[in-house]
DNA sequence: TTGTAAGCGTTATCAC
DNA sequence: GTGATAACGCTTACAA
């Protein structure tokens, strides 16, 4: 069975004894401006709506050069972090009339690449990407071509091209300030991917608190090297295998605290009353947890829409000039169970 | 700034001083079937790079009436069961040389509907949709109309549509098979959305083992109403305000499970030692709660292949009549330290 | 071994 | 108020 070709305009306008013009026009919304009768609108949107009649995008698109699809670029969809900031980005951009093209890069900048000329040669009116974020060149030649784009989450100083992010320094600082505040001395970070600019903010706001309270920074460790669970999990070993660990512990993402829970069940060490925990990433489960988790989370809401927009105004040649480079949301601190008045 | 214009083929054939059709064929493969030289074929071949051709699918689909672009609608991407399986999926059609559209319908069988036009417009060739699932009328009428579909998840019987979906019923008579072999004789069942083919099914499931092995259904519990973490919540709290309630719950969802979990932290209710959880759906902290979870695992990867499959012979029109209406795909149970031998 | 030209379904320009 | 027609960039039937 192949696919039934469905009615063109041409058929629709041969059915109502109009040329396809009129046609066009009263479908496109030009009625009045090209003052045609009132009866005749009626009676072509009756009869569209009746024939279901759907306008072909590829013969729209190569005429109008615009095909009203984005594209979306993220390196894991199976990230609830990216497959949430999808269904925001997704809603927001159809509710405008768009369709979505998605692309998962699978962490890997060649691949993100390639996808890019996929979506480039299906003429994509705009991309919001969330790079892999080591190598940003082939994104800035895209840029410069003209392709309108906005990065998300995974910016990187210098690159010209708008990005929308969390404000992960002062998220970072507001999270270790209240383990501060709640008594803790020595208070140990697990960070992830050293040389990625998120994480780079995350410790820097780390330190900066540890500083601004004049902690002993020998007593504040920061290890571990990437974002996973198992990172997580034998850092905090590591930590608990000193004769005196660090009473609270900073998790740089979701995966890096899921680790330390396997770790503190498995030296039977009790959260809060042993350990304190802050994580970043809300997840589904944080609250659930034998003992609620205090998490930093990202405002994923506004991150999209502020993408939305301003990848919109790239499209509609609006502000050229007044783009910020990089706009930065603030995070929020779900208070709950995890963290204790220590001493 | 307006997205550049990219080079095109009549361009390209100019710079070479060739015609559009020599071109045309070298770039669509088919220089062996037209003798075309050798050297020429490289030549167009290193011209297309250098200049970096991409050709306008536009005009090509408009020729073709194919877009290489096939459609995936999922009720909520959020969920991180679809996410999975939208990332399996994605990559083995990206394999192929297709783009994928993306659609979430956030449970709404009007924005289903919605999507499907707005994704016929765009010519998709082919359709691969996990349905709100409880009206199917736009399915069967666009797959009618000869738009090639494949159903996942949450599929209905008779409806005409090939569709691939989890064993529910032998996953949970499974499970339940599981509790009773260790000694568990009295299972409660906590549900979701009643008529669900999905919930359907891992209810029969539950009954079938309990009928097996001659446990009486008094005291197995069915309760519950939707897949929400609270009614997870709910309705364990009212299994446990019960003087004896049961041994072993088995939870028809994540959001279930972890609804219960909740329960048991509140009521100090130890898991396995005073009751046993196996949960429907493993998640990436299942392992690592602070008891392990055993969970049934949908195998996403299968799910994917096949649909990607069916999908793909309904395209090239083969096996037009070797269709099954319906593919079966086996579940795994996870078994983790949630689950005791009771007595 | 390569080229010419029609046609896919729209929209926009110009004409009436 | 409405219509005829060129053009968008590609593939392909027919020519050479």
């Amino acid at each position: 069975m192949t696919q039934q070709k469905s009615i063109n305009i041409k058929a629709l306008a041969a059915n109502l004894n109009l040329s396809v013009t009129t046609v066009s026009r009263v479908l496109n919304g030009k009625a009045k401006q090209f003052r045609i009768k009132e009866e005749t609108e009626i009676k072509v949107r009756e009869a569209a709506r009746e024939m279901n009649y759907l306008p072909n995008q590829f013969a729209r698109g190569l005429k109008l050069d615009r095909s009203e699809t984005i594209g979306i670029i993220v390196p894991d969809i199976s990230n609830p972090f990216f497959a949430d900031m999808v269904k925001i980005i997704e809603k927001q951009l159809r509710e405008k009339g768009f369709a979505i093209l998605i692309g998962d890069s699978n962490e890997n900048t060649e691949q993100e690449a390639e996808m890019i000329g996929l979506f480039e040669s299906r003429k994509v009116d705009g991309l919001i990407v969330a790079p892999v974020g080591l190598q940003f060149d082939h994104l800035i030649r895209s840029y410069g071509k003209g392709l309108h784009m906005v990065i998300i989450d995974r910016w990187q100083t210098g690159l010209g091209i708008p990005s929308v992010s969390s404000d992960n320094f002062q998220a970072a600082f507001d999270a270790v300030s209240l383990l501060i505040e709640n008594g803790h001395r020595s208070i140990a970070c697990i960070q992830g991917l050293n040389d990625s600019q998120t994480n780079r903010e995350r410790v820097a706001g780390f330190l900066e608190a540890i500083r601004k309270f004049d902690i002993p920074e020998n007593n504040c460790p920061i290890i571990g090297d990437n974002f996973s669970i198992d990172n997580g999990y034998k850092s905090a070993i590591q930590l608990f295998n000193q004769s005196k660990y660090p009473t609270a512990i900073l998790a740089l993402n979701n995966r890096i605290s899921l680790g330390v829970l396997q770790a503190t069940a498995e030296r039977n060490i009790v959260i809060p009353d042993q350990l304190s925990l802050i994580s970043f990433d809300e997840q589904a489960y944080s609250a659930y947890l034998n003992t609620p988790m205090t998490t930093i989370e990202q405002d994923k809401y506004r991150i999209g829409q502020e993408a939305v927009a301003i990848l919109l105004n790239q499209i509609d040649h609006v502000d050229a000039q007044a783009r910020k480079e990089l706009v930065k949301i603030p995070t929020k601190i779900n208070l709950r169970k995890s963290v204790a008045m220590f001493e």
